[in-house]
DNA sequence: AAGAAAACTTGACCCAGATCAAGCAGTGGA
DNA sequence: TCCACTGCTTGATCTGGGTCAAGTTTTCTT
């Protein structure tokens, strides 16, 4: 991403290497002092904080490739927790460290802020998806969101396994469980996906896609003043 | 903010003075190149992106103190568009200069990884208020919201006008028009606020406050696997 | 100052999706 | 192998808030 070979291997000196983790298994909790980021190098964890009366909000699910977290930063103290959801390897990155580097190498301190960004723009999109768009159009955005995510990995954009559960997704989403259960039998019933038990297949990628961008169309044509 | 006076002498030579813009103006449009953040300084602006079919998604209002324009550092491109909301003072922070000036000073760096972090913290609370609140904890936690804000700037918490209309405000919790509407009217005949066309006066924080906790408790209770 | 347009309010009705309820199917412990 | 538990599915019913409609007030234009 732009490093040079020397500074790549500056930045995989302070990586502490992954010891595997299992179902279960918590990086951090809700509380916690922020110490590190984490790194996920295989498998699959979700972060989540407690909303009222002891429920939880599902606030993220994070592959292979992906970065937890960032929103700590600021705070120095963990404000949401980050459970591993299958047998995963995660590095670990002492952030005290991470910031002298960044501090010496402005092409690495460039990275940290277009990663930070970009976390934000994710945001953004999941703003958009949680105030705008309907039950069908969240789980395809979904879906799509696993699929490109797995896909830019190596891994197939089109068969893969969920690891976190119908309730999870739910919760992320802002649903009901049984409207994500009703709406995977759907999906299989008009030939866009393959679904048994967690294991999936997307069929239509394309039909998922028109559905997400609203052909069945969404709210709100609001123009603004002058 | 923890920074020497010499640094911030150095800050403020590459801020871009506040000339004053007024309601509609553009700070920037979606697809512009990202070149700098702004600050407000007086005033307020709101962030929107187009959702499908010609509608828009409002992503913020941003008051005196805010940073606008950090989700655009990652792609370089801007993803929404800044619309100031009444006559407003704005100062202009070329980024490139800035990013230079953080690779020399590391507590600015520090700063600015915070200020970044923070923003993705708020845009969790965000995602947490749409996946889970009804429309009346919705509409409490954004007027306490702008209170908190407000009165962080040394401005009254409980006496303040909305400079955004009841239609970018319904956008921008998820809601509809009429719904924010009527929620005004049930605030001030619950005794909770005054409500006088845009000014609003919050006569019971502390039952605002209850409302947003959820006492009119919300769903979830979900527990997870070991 | 008059007319038009935009913003807001209020009421009536409707529906997507939540909730409630019941049964089924994997999964794991002993 | 059996039992218990958790996760998933499916059906029936209910409801918060969206949509539609109509009227009112405020704010721009000229």
């Amino acid at each position: 991403m732009g490093l040079a070979q020397e500074d790549v291997e500056r930045l995989d000196d302070i990586v502490k290497r992954a010891r595997p983790l299992h179902r279960g298994d918590s990086l951090f909790r809700e509380g916690d002092k922020f110490r590190s980021l984490y790194v996920v190098k295989t498998g699959s964890v979700k972060t989540f904080a407690p909303s009222q009366e002891g429920g939880e909000q599902v606030l993220g699910f994070h592959l292979p490739g992906e970065i937890i977290g960032l929103d700590a930063i600021d705070k120095d103290v963990h404000a949401c927790s980050a459970r591993v959801l299958e047998t995963s390897a995660i590095c670990e990155i002492p952030f005290a460290r991470l910031e002298e580097l960044t501090a010496n190498i402005p092409s690495l301190q460039h990275q940290m802020y277009r990663l930070l960004s970009k976390e934000i723009g994710q945001d953004t999109d999941m703003l958009l998806l949680l105030g705008k768009k309907n039950a069908e159009e969240r789980l395809a955005a979904f879906l799509l969101s696993l699929s490109q995510r797995l896909h830019k990995r190596g891994l197939s954009p089109s068969d893969f396994y969920l690891s976190m559960s119908r309730h999870e997704i739910g919760n992320y989403l802002g649903l009901a469980v049984e409207t994500v259960s009703r709406l995977f039998t759907r999906f299989q019933e008009d030939g866009l996906m393959q679904v048994d038990r967690k294991h999936i297949q997307l069929v239509d990628l394309p039909a998922l896609e028109a559905l997400v961008k609203g052909v069945g169309q969404g709210r709100d044509k609001q123009q603004q003043p002058g």
